[in-house]
DNA sequence: TTGACAACATACCGGGTAGTATGTTCATCA
DNA sequence: TGATGAACATACTACCCGGTATGTTGTCAA
């Protein structure tokens, strides 16, 4: 049960603006989109976000960090899970991959927010900003890597390079971002039907021993 | 034994402009690249370019259908093969992945190309463009697609949907083309060792029976 | 030797956009 | 009730970059 987006935000104004920002970024990419485009779509003008947030660059940085604080938030009851490795591991790829397609605009952000800081090609300005990011995106990325590391200790996982493992589990398990589409008569079956395929490829592909069928 | 660029290209100077622009859209992304970039990258100056392509969007179009020619071209002798079909689709796998590598600017413009062209919010002129390279992406992964639906009914694969195998497949083979980067020291036998790890990852996702190990 | 053309370099223009400076409205509170 | 400031809208500027128009150099053929 993650959070949606407004419930997660204290301040309505800002939710407002940082899901109309976090949609056009997802639309054009940062670049591509101009302070107007957001603007229009909250049927404003420039001035208000230019009230909110000194520059574009840190509007992009607080939809990152948003979608960031989700995701943590969403897997932090399941990390303490006294449950079996396997079955942790399980819970938290089922709810990290339900995250990417439910509050897909903001994870789109995380991912184009991670290329640029690893570019690195930027002014120092947002640098910072950015590789803020980076740093709060690979904590929650060792999360994984010290279960799956574990796992493999356990002989529930079999892997040769942790890095690489942990890079393709994810690959997958956030692949959705990029495919996944809210289909019209969608039910919530479906949606767990595919969230289970994508956790079951990942597990497989980590070498899981136990079947989640 | 894939190709590299210049074998590759027929055309010698444009190959430079081409290997310049891809590494300028590999590291900076196509908006933020200007085409003085790719110039200064050269030793040249835009009148260059310009002299060759009659737009940005041209040249980067090419470098997109570039890097997809080199993947046709790579895939192209096994795709008869009589081998069992697993061994046949490792090969496949095998080729694309270390192909991901070798060319991995290309690949990244590939990469981008497709994004640009799913959002379909760009001019009508490069509209087409993209829209054929998606087709022509779409003609090579449909290639992948059927070995693996063949796989399925054969029984050495097994997975539900073949759209969301597909994608979760090609995920894990395309991702080297984020987190891949040449070591000083690195030995042909290193490269093998990636390349066989995620060969392995992305068969054993698709419920592939037999190991590759 | 000269005309013609390819292959560039140089100089310039125009549109789009980030950012700013300046209104304007409305609520709150002394 | 008037002063104050938050929350915007409006108007404007400066700059970057895609594209073009024009100049320059070398080559090659007749």
């Amino acid at each position: 049960m993650t959070l949606s987006v407004r419930e997660f935000m204290p301040d309505i104004a800002h939710a407002d603006i940082l899901e109309a920002a976090a949609l056009c970024f997802m639309e054009r990419g940062y670049n591509a989109t101009s302070i107007d485009d957001v603007a229009r779509r909250l049927g404003a003008t420039k001035g208000r976000i230019y009230h909110h947030y000194p520059a574009k660059a840190d509007l992009f940085a607080k939809v990152c960090r948003t979608g960031m604080d989700m995701n943590y938030a969403a897997i932090e009851p399941v990390r303490g899970d006294s449950a079996d490795l396997l079955e942790r591991w399980t819970r938290m790829a089922t709810i990290h991959t339900r995250q990417m397609m439910e509050t897909r605009p903001f994870q789109r952000a995380v991912w184009e927010g991670v290329e640029l800081a690893l570019r690195g090609s930027t002014t120092s300005s947002q640098r910072e900003e950015l590789d803020e990011l980076l740093r709060y995106r690979n904590g929650y990325g060792d999360i994984f890597r010290e279960v799956i590391a574990q796992g493999r200790r356990e002989g529930v996982f079999d892997f040769e390079d942790l890095g690489i493992a942990n890079q393709l589990m994810f690959m997958a398990l956030n692949s959705p971002i990029f495919w996944y589409t809210k289909r019209p008569g969608e039910t919530e079956a479906d949606r767990e039907k595919i969230i289970r395929q994508v956790v079951t490829f990942a597990m497989r592909g980590l070498g899981g021993k136990r079947q989640t069928q």
